[in-house]
RNA sequence: CGGGAAGUGGCUCAAUUUGGUAGAGCACUUGGUUUGGGACCAAGGGGUUGCAGGUUCAAAUCCUGUCUUCCCGACCA
């Protein structure tokens, strides 16, 4: 029977999300609009994709800093693109106290500039670079339309800001950071994403290109999960960020930014999630283990505390459910938070030398001997479900994978049933904005490496240029 | 920002049509009995109805404004 606090994901999907977020405790609403609360339950998993990514940055060489949250309005404005593409969004701060300030301060949507604007008096040599810098910080845009995690107006994320002597290091950097998002997604979110080239049209404001990767959700509707950006020396000549070459030439550098967000947690529930709440796959789960004991005799107990110390000496994370309530109370409670394994040990079971597990993702119960090893039985149940979750979320994306190839074919399959559709594109802006006017269908990225399907524009029937995948996004 | 719906203890809702001074279930607290899919009995605590004005002898109820949430568009991570 399904979780009585959530409404059906097929029946619908976006009261479904919701009702997901609050009844896993992810977050809650704020009296600020677009503002939400992140509960421990959501932070958990926040600071487990914080924990992951981190590392793997400071492997690459990067280094954590921390920038003001205030941006003079004088500042912003040097590179026009970036003022035109963030200003309908940006929060201002005009009165410090009750004083009015003589230039208004922007709350920062994104730290392009600040990280420039430190960089200018901070590099002098080829030998001072390339600095490899990131932050983990919240920004502010002021969106007019708001969901929890998907699109808040405050939201928590990571920007890496690096600049470089060369135009080589720099464009390998963009593409490395783009293969961590594509890493982090398939290995450890268990979620198919797809990479590739943003058109000029959907670049960032102010970027030479942007890389990214897309996820598919459940419903068809794509999310956009991370992106690098290729800044050539667009912003160091706007902020006059140099340095002496080797040669002994003033030279500008040549800068990255990349940057993945709280918006993952809602990609995450969008592609595992259902009826009985979240589904969290083992690698990002905060809990992987849930104890629940039935009964509370002393040979229920001493098991559990066994169970319990035998895998948290093997990292895996642990919780024994010791409450009063009710065993059917505790197990729609590990479910609908999302807990990957669930551990049943009650006394009829034992008087067998038995012991039930149950996986959260297909909600199958395993009844397994006492003698068993249970570490080496549980990493295993562990790794076998982060790979059935990925296999299936790859099934389902496979499964809402279309090729058009006019436009009448778009307009049947996003009328149908929305997903990644591909299609070749002449690279044309006006044909774009034509594919814009289904549904509000958008190019995804530009698949470089793809061949073209047939050759042919889907707008114009005129020579392609790029194999495209297009895709209503949130 | 346009179009629609809604805000009443923590949650879901009733009372609004026809103004008369707020009620239920769940949750919570205490005591007891329980424990294999959201336990039971008993006794309790908690709300001036999103906020601000207005009309009235009297406002959850009528009027105006505003904020928030949800859905559909346009804009964006």
């Amino acid at each position: 029977m399904k979780n009585k606090m959530i409404t059906s994901r097929d029946e619908d999907f976006a009261k479904w999300y919701t009702d997901v977020v609050r009844a896993a405790e992810l977050a809650a609403y704020s009296s600020v609009k677009g503002c939400i609360v992140i509960e421990p339950n959501g932070y958990a998993i926040w600071e487990k994709m914080q924990e992951i990514l981190d590392k793997k940055f400071k492997e690459l060489g990067h280094q954590n800093v921390q920038l003001p949250l205030l941006i003079p309005e004088s500042l912003l404005k040097k590179e026009s693109e970036l003022v035109e593409g963030f200003a309908p969004e940006v929060a201002w701060v005009t009165h410090g106290g009750s004083k009015e300030l003589e230039e208004r301060l922007c709350i920062r949507p994104t730290s392009e500039t600040m990280f420039c604007d430190y960089y200018k008096d901070h590099v002098s040599s080829y030998r001072d670079l390339p600095k490899l810098y990131n932050q983990w910080c919240n920004v502010l845009r002021w969106e007019k339309e708001t969901r929890p995690f998907l699109r808040s107006r405050e939201f928590l994320w990571q920007e890496g800001h690096t600049i470089h002597s060369t135009k080589e290091e720099a464009e390998k950097e963009t593409n490395q950071m783009m293969e961590v998002y594509r890493w982090f997604h398939h290995d450890i979110l268990a979620i198919p994403s797809i990479t590739g080239l943003k058109t000029e049209k959907e670049k960032f404001a102010g970027a030479e290109y942007t890389l990214t990767n897309e996820a598919l959700m459940y419903n068809g509707v794509a999310l956009q999960a991370g992106t690098s950006h290729y800044f050539g020396q667009k912003f160091s000549k706007a902020y006059d960020v140099k340095f002496s070459n080797t040669e002994n030439n003033l030279e500008y550098v040549y800068q990255t930014s990349w940057g993945t967000t709280t918006r993952m947690i809602g990609g995450l529930i969008m592609v595992h999630s259902d009826d009985y709440g979240l589904v969290l796959p083992p690698r990002i789960a905060p809990v992987q283990v849930t104890i629940i004991p039935i009964g509370k005799s002393e040979e229920v107990m001493s098991l559990v505390n066994k169970y319990s110390i035998l895998l948290k000496e093997q990292n895996i994370s642990v919780t024994c459910d010791l409450t009063e309530k009710s065993p059917g109370f505790k197990f729609a409670e590990a479910e609908v938070k999302g807990i990957p394994v669930r551990i049943e040990i009650g006394e009829r079971d034992l008087k067998e030398n038995k012991v039930t597990f149950v996986r959260r993702d297909t909600r199958e119960k395993i009844v397994q001997s006492t003698d068993l090893d249970v570490v080496n039985y549980v990493k295993e149940l562990l790794d076998t479900i982060q790979n059935d979750m990925y296999n299936r979320a790859l099934e389902r994306r496979e499964n809402l994978t279309f090729v058009a190839h006019n436009l009448s074919d778009m307009e049947n399959i996003l009328n149908t049933q929305p997903g990644f559709i591909h299609a070749d594109w002449c690279g044309d802006e006006a044909c774009e904005l034509k594919v814009k006017e289904i549904k509000g269908c958008k190019s995804r990225c530009i698949l470089e490496d793809e061949k073209l399907i047939d050759g042919k524009c889907v707008v114009c029937g005129k020579d392609a240029k790029h194999h495209v995948v297009w895709g209503i996004q949130y």
